[in-house]
DNA sequence: CGTGTGCTTGGTAACGATAACAACCGGTCC
DNA sequence: GGACCGGTTGTTATCGTTACCAAGCACACG
């Protein structure tokens, strides 16, 4: 009892017996089980737990990065699992993470499978904010990236440049590239235009399957004069494409010398890029920190709308030519 | 005792009352304790502690998905902690770690600072691997990329095809900093030549001073022809640096247009970057995958090597271009 | 001198889980 | 019939910590 006091600030303990507590514990290498003081009521464990689809790309990590600095200040630790895109995973370590009994959980939520072990009613109480993606029918507080309004406005700036055949590269089955697909879409339809599907090319995964996509446009009898590209993998793989092209001369002329290229998130080299290009960019360690915000804000002692609440966080257009 | 013995397997329990606690555990949303169950003498909490000096940075992210990946096999999840190369925050994550009983730690160590709390009897008997930097007088397992015969076998492709004057951009404060300067130095000192001082540049920590640094020694009166660079932040640094003088006709006539530039660490796209580049290759992944498994070795039931060990992973050099 | 006050210290119980043991059941065997 | 066995269920004690209470002491006050 006496440690214990000693090691919670020492109040009402003689000073001559804290000197012998503070040296035992020295030499002893003795640390404070922070489980079992965890265990005891209105104690509050000190974690949040968070799963990511995949930690290893830049993106995320940034975000988790963000999710760090925000908990940290907060005094809290991070639990870090990655889905791998797999819900079963994904379910696995959010159970673990509540039997840890996490303050708070931040998801990515997998593209893959079923979200019910999501729901509010499963997850005993505990807080959960979902980042960068939302779940149908689940009523979590939600972070977004505007991903909507991001490719409206930049497939809006090449229909203003007077492009009308502009190829979109990017994928569906996600969240996000369901989202830039139908901002590539209202833009066109503001214009009372509708986006050509023989210029659509949705599944690629990585910069290599994103060229050959881009090749192929480049070949059709009327290939496109600009593209619009859902995330910077894509971007990459079509500027190679045109570049390649461009080396050996294009068959249709001059014009896929000067395809013009938008493209969501930026990347190292967007501003040296051999292209008129232009890039989405948006903050991900922002992202994490709201997320992050929107969780200890849930923890606070301050009274709490009870729905969920969702943020889409904005973006901005630059142009790097 | 009965909805235990049902939730770790259900030995001797009828099936009526299994599939009864079963419906309860559903309606309860019931999650069992581990960090009561870890209390349990014998009992392992399942945990591994990781501090990294920054999680931002991709490398390092993507050792942390190694390290995760080995854990996770293991069926252990991660604790990550950002230490910002502050060895102050270092010592609160290891000793909140420790706290939580995490049954080994996997640690890059801060540069900054005094590194007496990773002293192997100041971490109450758990494991410790150092990953990616070593720390002196520390004896704990350790691994390390080949930094010095990395940064040598690079210079030295330099330095055959004729390049004489090389510049150096890296760091000095920094482990793998030092000992890349060093292969650096050893790849001149084999063919009886010596580094220019004026070439060589410490202290960049972002792309931005990295440029700055690669435009000053553009300006020289006798500037170098080629640039070795000891990580990926200069490598974009001096490569954005060439490309501007380019486009501004660069004042030393064409010669600082063909800049040849080999850097330590691969980074995305660094094959489409607009200079003859080599990238000095290693896999983060596998830096991490082997720390994780040179942890859980120690935490196996086999005999142990009493000593310390060390790992040094090899690289690759890859041209570009 | 008795009582009250404040400081210091130690005893007890409780958090949730589970090994170890005890108790009870029905069935089998001698 | 009684001893024994295996399957099932419940009781007890313990892990490390700390809130709460109690006890002891020195000191001040009336």
């Amino acid at each position: 009892m006496t440690v214990s006091r000693v090691l919670s600030g020492g109040k009402n303990v003689r000073l001559e017996v804290q000197e012998r507590v503070a040296r035992a514990v020295e030499t002893l290498g003795y640390h404070r089980n922070e489980n079992a003081r965890s265990l005891r009521p209105g104690h509050r464990s000190g974690l949040v737990g968070v799963t990511i689809t995949n930690i290893a790309n830049p993106y995320y990590a940034e975000m988790l990065r963000g999710v760090e600095e925000i908990a940290s200040s907060h005094g809290r630790r991070i639990l870090v699992g990655n889905s791998n895109e797999d819900a079963d995973l994904e379910k696995q370590l959010v159970a673990d993470f509540i039997g840890r009994r996490v303050e708070g959980l931040i998801v990515v939520p997998s593209s893959a499978g079923d979200a019910a072990h999501l729901q509010p009613e499963r997850l005993g109480g505990v807080p959960l904010v979902l980042a960068s993606r939302a779940v149908a029918d689940v009523a979590a507080d939600t972070v977004l990236i505007d991903d909507v309004e991001g490719a409206r406005g930049a497939t809006a700036a090449l229909l203003a440049e007077g492009h009308r055949r502009i190829a979109y590269l990017g994928q569906r089955s996600v969240f996000t590239g369901r989202r830039r697909l139908e901002g590539f879409t209202l833009a066109h339809e503001a214009l009372d235009l509708r986006p050509d599907d023989e210029l659509i090319r949705v599944g690629q995964q990585d910069v290599g399957s994103a060229e050959q996509a881009m090749t192929e446009l480049l070949e059709l009898a009327d290939p496109p004069t600009a593209v619009f590209s859902a995330n910077n993998r894509n971007t990459v793989g079509a500027i190679r494409a045109i570049v390649a092209r461009r080396r050996s001369g294009g068959s249709a002329g001059t014009s896929s010398l000067d395809i013009r290229v938008a493209g969501f998130d930026s990347f190292d080299f967007a501003d040296i890029a051999p292209v008129r290009l232009s890039v989405v960019d948006h903050d991900a360690g922002d992202l994490g920190r709201r997320a992050a915000a929107m969780l200890f804000d849930r923890l606070g002692d301050a009274p709490q709308p009870l729905d969920a609440r969702t943020l889409e966080l904005p973006v901005t257009l630059r142009d790097l030519f």
